[in-house]
RNA sequence: GCUCUGGUAGUAUAGUCCGGUCAAGUAUACUGGCCUCUCGAGCCGCAAGGCGGAGACAGUCAGUGACACGGGUUCGAAUCCCGUCCAGAGCACCA
């Protein structure tokens, strides 16, 4: 029967349970990605368990954009729409988003109930200074200032009355904590650099601990799924959420996500472009989404991944030929398969007895998508051989034309016909040569995945599909093809 | 240096909370068998078809390969305890 072979379904990862999940009516998971750049592998974590997560408990998913640094890793004003379509693409679901440049009054709100609440204060000591007496777990001055005082000082920070640098606002912890990164954190700062999205509107702007332990409290988050660099983080809202008798959501951290050879990290990624060593953010180098998308991964292959990384603390190496095996996978019963010759050289074969046409499948699974035929004669005799074979074939060694007949190299670029049976060339430990006549090819450049480009000869059937499109090359790899301007160039996605 | 996490085959992951069913499961990688498909000398047959040779992707079956080290508790430890080593994260008026 033509009928394909019924498949073992594939298994799918079951993610470990949610901790307390029943405590909950209605799960809530969100992801915050910093619309400094774009996203990359490591950041899709996050967004891809969260909405696994939310599918699996019918729960509820927020995007929340977390803008609230207008000086350093300043917001990029296009990166909030490139990171929509990124997540679109990965097919994550969000039910709502929020961006946080668009809440200052809310966490102004928060700031002030906090010092009424005698759980934080206005602090006008140096930096140095404050680390100083914090290190020998020692209150600085302002600490023990009364609430009408905090507010007072409070209020000429919004006002501009105090300088930039001149004070912050800190949630109160326990200055014993062993920990001294976590004591009397800062969670306001004077910032008056112009934000991307609402210029210079304001100037007091919330760190990350404030901004998100509010925010993740107000949105009714009751998972959260962050890396483990957010570990003393929880600690620190913890603080925070005792002040205003909030209960913590539950929060799991997961290790670092590394990939053998490939820069994952958006700061690199930035310092890279701008330097001009990388073409954008899809050059193919990089890990970003982008990337992967133009080189032609899936995205059911990023989700699986992400899946079987599950929610480890541990660091995790991912190699590419993991990758690459589950992308594979799904691209080989679905792309056709054509010809391409990287690097041609012409190759002219001499007693050639009569016409011969080849034929090649454009899937030998599906041999209803038809197949190709190439014709080679006495007439026409010369065909094209991708240069990377031929430096292998010295005078005298023979080799097989894919699908039509064996040829032996009388000199370079020459050679003649020898016989038509596959089991000579078996017998002769004859390579098995993809090829196509001479003249028939389309020009297609090849980027692989260190940015360097084959130059290469496709069946022109081939640029007659859709673009873009995936396509398997025989004995060359899956391809990603693209439309560029009059012409096209393809992206090596894997062998 | 200080504060936290972790260490299961080349890589990733399951098992660790609640010790025995774990001489450790799965995926990938590699090796071998089978097989679809493709090309196909020859053989059998009136024919349909069958046998047979070769090889790539996928499929399938089998094999290779790991509980970081040392000690302790226990009838029994990958799982509990202690120590050592190694790795990662954090120690910003970043997120």
């Amino acid at each position: 029967m033509g009928a394909p072979k019924e498949k073992p379904k594939q298994v799918e990862r079951i993610l470990p349970a949610l901790p307390n999940a029943s405590k909950f009516k209605v799960i809530k998971v969100r992801f915050a990605p910093n619309p400094d750049s774009v996203i990359h592998l490591g950041n899709t974590r996050a967004a891809l368990l969260s909405d696994e997560y939310a599918k699996m408990y019918g729960g509820s998913f927020v995007l929340r954009f977390e803008d609230t640094s207008p000086s350093i890793k300043p917001p990029q004003a296009e990166a909030y729409e490139i990171i929509r379509q990124d997540l679109k693409w990965l097919g994550v679901h969000w039910d709502e988003e929020a961006i946080q440049s668009d809440r200052l009054p809310i966490y102004y709100d928060h700031a002030r109930r906090l010092i009424e609440l005698g759980g934080a204060y206005i602090c006008t000591c140096k930096a140095e200074a404050f680390r100083a007496l914090v290190t020998q777990k020692k209150p600085c001055p302002c600490r023990e200032l009364p609430p009408s005082e905090q507010l007072e000082r409070w209020g000429r920070m919004l006002s501009g009355k105090i300088r930039r640098g001149g004070a912050v606002m800190r949630v109160k912890t326990d200055l014993e904590h062993p920990n001294p990164a976590i004591r009397d954190w800062p969670a306001m700062r004077i910032d008056t650099a112009s934000h991307p999205r609402i210029g210079k509107k304001y100037r007091v702007w919330p760190l990350y601990n404030f901004a998100s332990g509010i925010d993740d409290h107000l949105m009714g988050i009751t998972h959260i799924l962050r890396g483990k660099e957010h570990e003393v983080n929880m600690h620190r809202q913890k603080y925070m959420y005792r002040h205003f008798g909030w209960d913590y959501p539950e929060a799991i951290h997961y290790g670092r996500l590394k990939i053998v050879g490939t820069v994952l990290s958006k700061s690199k990624i930035r310092a890279g472009i701008e330097s001009g060593l990388y073409t954008d953010w899809s050059d193919p180098r990089l890990g970003t989404i982008a990337a992967l998308r133009r080189r032609g991964f899936v995205p059911e292959t990023i989700r699986r991944l992400i899946l079987e990384c599950g929610v480890r603390p541990s660091e995790a190496t991912i190699s590419w030929e993991n990758v690459d095996a589950i992308n594979r996978k799904i691209l080989d019963p679905l792309v056709k398969r054509y010809v391409y010759i990287a690097d041609p050289v012409a190759f002219e074969i001499g007693g050639i007895p009569k016409a011969f046409t080849a034929k090649v499948a454009l899937h030998p699974d599906h041999p209803e998508w038809g197949a190709r035929e190439f014709a080679v004669s006495p007439e026409s005799p010369i065909i094209s051989l991708p240069s990377g074979d031929m430096a292998q074939l010295k005078k005298g060694s023979a080799f097989r034309l894919m699908n039509l007949f064996n040829v032996e190299v009388t000199r370079a670029g020459r050679g003649r016909f020898v016989s038509e049976d596959v089991a000579d060339a078996k017998r002769l430990g004859a390579h098995i040569i993809q090829w196509m006549p001479q003249g028939l090819g389309a020009p297609l450049n090849v980027v692989r995945p260190d940015a360097t480009a084959h130059q290469g000869l496709v069946d022109p059937a081939a640029l007659g599909e859709a673009m873009p499109s995936s396509f398997q090359f025989y004995r060359y790899g899956f391809v990603r093809v693209y439309r560029e301007g009059e012409g096209f160039v393809g992206y090596f996605t894997h062998g």
